[in-house]
RNA sequence: UGGCCCCUCGUCCAACGGCAGGACGCCGGACUUUGGAUCCGGAAAUCUUGGUUCGAAUCCAAGGGGGCCAACCA
């Protein structure tokens, strides 16, 4: 594959040639421990870290932990072992910005100190309306212009407690005019006296992601501090505040577009919404676009990556075609995972000149020819057989070559059978049983004769049959852009209720029986499968369909539906 | 007193003043004991208007469209 080439490898590239830095390139992943890792967060993982590969630095993984009334160990611990999963080390460089917090107060006195700070006394209401708008400058506050004793007595007094929440805060003395409303002023340090769950009580006030980050990756000697387009104008502010307390050689914040991708959301407090409202069944839900949703869904971590690489890295506001994911997906398990044969709607197939009593085991390969992979298992055949109810019609269309009364197919690995009956409930007209015979010289599915049998369907022995459950999840929304809806709607409005099916008869092969939870499967011309590592017991598995196979038949009958519902039929 | 960013096949990304290319998707064909995989072929794009230039997707300007910013969130 060609070496990959970006605007941001542009830049690195450059100030590695002319070594801006003095120090060698250094990327960090900068996680806030409030919520789950998603797939937009792997595209930020895949390039902060490749980065650094790439050009002989390393990748920090840095908690960015500055509000302790969000934040929660338990993302902290999630957000690792996603990250870890995905394939990625951060060695020792395991950094977390509550570490900072003292030197972050002593770069705040420094500003003070140098008049570049100041404590406001005014409300947050105050303050808010005081801001302006960005047609209209802001007005400047009546503390503003406190002297430099006042203000370091004031910080001091804030930090030790003296205050409740929202009596003071510390704003930097920038502009309070200034076209960029970040700068009009911005607030550096408010007061919670709230625990935190790495520092406990030993502060009060916290300091704000503008202060708290640009601070953090200067004191790691972060050289390329990558981020997302929504935070391209807090650049000017990164900027004057390493400027001001005297960084030498500031890291360089450069932004690309976030991850959108059709069919889901991928904003922290949608996905919050989503498992709190009880949409989905946790931040590990098959359909959820985590991290852990994708790993539970069968997704594997070299799929994720390959797509990362594949969408690229640009400035322009994009939306990804969720058929590029799946693309991945299969192409990455097609040639891993072992061939399997599951029966999701049953259908039950007598072969009526087969002896009762009989079974025999037919060797079946766990890869077609072109894998070039070894192995095969053995499979019980007998009389009665459960085959795909979608694999026989009564009336079949044209085009449609699988079984239909007088028809002939190919049991995969099988026999060639002929239909030669239909048992119908006398009622309700259901079809109940298809009556076949077989062509015993056509074990293993060839005819002697040579003649050509176009359809082959998969089947599991009846008696030898093992139970299970298969969970068929489709996108989650039924909007390429969820947040496109009516008025007064939200994204919730867009949910695709039938996003999961849940089929309770499914029956699979035998050869499963053993194989632990979290193992892969192609069930053939289904899809790719993974047995759930949660609700999967001994003796009765729990199939998540990772995703489907390329349906050409699927395909074939859209157009067909379409062609009859707009007149064109011929 | 508004500021900033972005517009290239349906989608994502290249081309960095010199033949608009790749991937996914789509269409057609070959092959096939998965309507899978694979292979071959095809259709498919520079938002508009000016300007600069021998030459513009690329530089400049205006217009159009989209996005971000007015949390004591990140």
């Amino acid at each position: 594959m060609a070496p990959k080439s970006d605007f941001i490898r542009a830049i690195v590239a450059e100030d590695v040639r002319t070594g801006k830095f003095g120090r060698p390139v250094r990327t960090r992943f900068p996680p806030e421990p409030n919520g789950f890792l998603h797939i937009g967060h792997a595209k930020s993982i895949v390039l902060n870290f490749g980065v650094a590969q790439e050009f002989g630095g390393l990748c920090n993984l840095r908690f960015d932990d500055t509000n302790p009334t969000t934040e929660d160990i338990r993302y902290v611990e999630a957000i690792q072992r996603d990250v870890k999963w995905l394939g990625y080390d951060w060695e020792d460089r395991l950094y977390f910005a509550s570490d900072y917090f003292e030197r972050l107060y002593q770069y705040a006195v420094q500003l003070i100190e140098a008049g570049k700070a100041y404590v406001d006394s005014q409300s947050e209401e105050e303050i808010r309306r005081n801001r302006g708008t960005v047609n209209t400058p802001g007005v400047e506050s009546p503390y503003r212009n406190r002297s430099v004793e006042e203000n370091l007595d004031l910080f001091r007094r804030m930090r030790a407690g003296e205050f409740p929440d929202g009596a003071h805060v510390l704003r930097a003395k920038i502009d309070m005019a200034h076209p960029n409303m970040l700068m009009r002023d911005p607030i550096l340090y408010r007061i919670r006296h709230a625990t935190h769950y790495r520092t406990g009580d030993t502060w009060c006030i916290y300091p704000m992601y503008d202060f708290a980050h640009c601070l953090s990756d200067a004191i790691e000697g972060i050289t390329h501090s990558l981020c997302t387009l929504e935070f391209k104008d807090n650049r000017e502010l990164y900027d004057w505040i390493l400027r001001e307390v005297g960084i030498e050689r500031p890291p360089q914040q450069i932004e690309f577009a976030r991850l959108n991708l059709d069919y889901t959301v991928l904003s922290k407090r949608r996905l919050i919404r989503l498992v709190e409202e009880g949409h989905v069944s946790g931040w590990d839900d098959p359909r959820m676009p985590t991290i852990a949703g994708l790993r539970r869904r069968g997704v594997t971590p070299e799929a994720i990556r390959r797509f990362c690489e594949m969408i690229g890295v640009a400035r322009a506001d994009s939306r990804v075609d969720i058929a590029k994911l799946e693309h991945c997906i299969r192409e990455d398990l097609n040639p891993k995972v072992p061939r399997v044969m599951c029966v999701l709607r049953p259908l039950k197939l007598v072969i009526v000149n087969y002896p009762e009593d009989r079974t025999e085991e037919l060797e079946a390969p766990y890869y077609p020819r072109d894998i070039g992979k070894e192995g095969s298992r053995p499979v019980p055949f007998s009389r009665e057989l459960f085959i795909e109810r979608d694999d026989f019609m009564e009336d079949p269309p044209k085009g449609y070559f699988r079984l239909a009364p007088g028809r002939e197919v190919r049991l995969r690995y099988a026999y060639l059978v002929r239909c030669v009956d239909v048992v119908k409930d006398p009622s309700t007209g259901e079809i109940l049983e298809v009556h076949c015979t077989y062509d015993p010289a056509s074990r293993g599915g060839e005819a002697p004769d040579g003649r050509k049998v176009k359809g082959t369907i998969h089947w599991v022995s009846a008696k030898h049959a093992i139970p299970c459950e298969v969970r068929l999840y489709d996108r989650l929304f039924l909007k390429a852009n969820p947040d496109d809806v009516a008025e007064g709607e939200d994204f919730t409005a867009a949910l695709n209720p039938e996003s999961l099916v849940v089929l309770k008869d499914s029956v699979v092969e035998p050869s499963v029986k053993d194989d632990p939870p979290g193992t892969r499967y192609q069930f053939e011309r289904q899809g790719y499968f993974i047995s759930d590592p949660v609700d999967s017991r001994p003796g009765s598995p729990v199939f998540n369909r990772t995703v489907t196979l390329r349906d050409t038949w699927a395909k074939i009958q859209e157009r067909l539906a379409l062609e009859s519902s707009t007149g064109k039929a011929s």
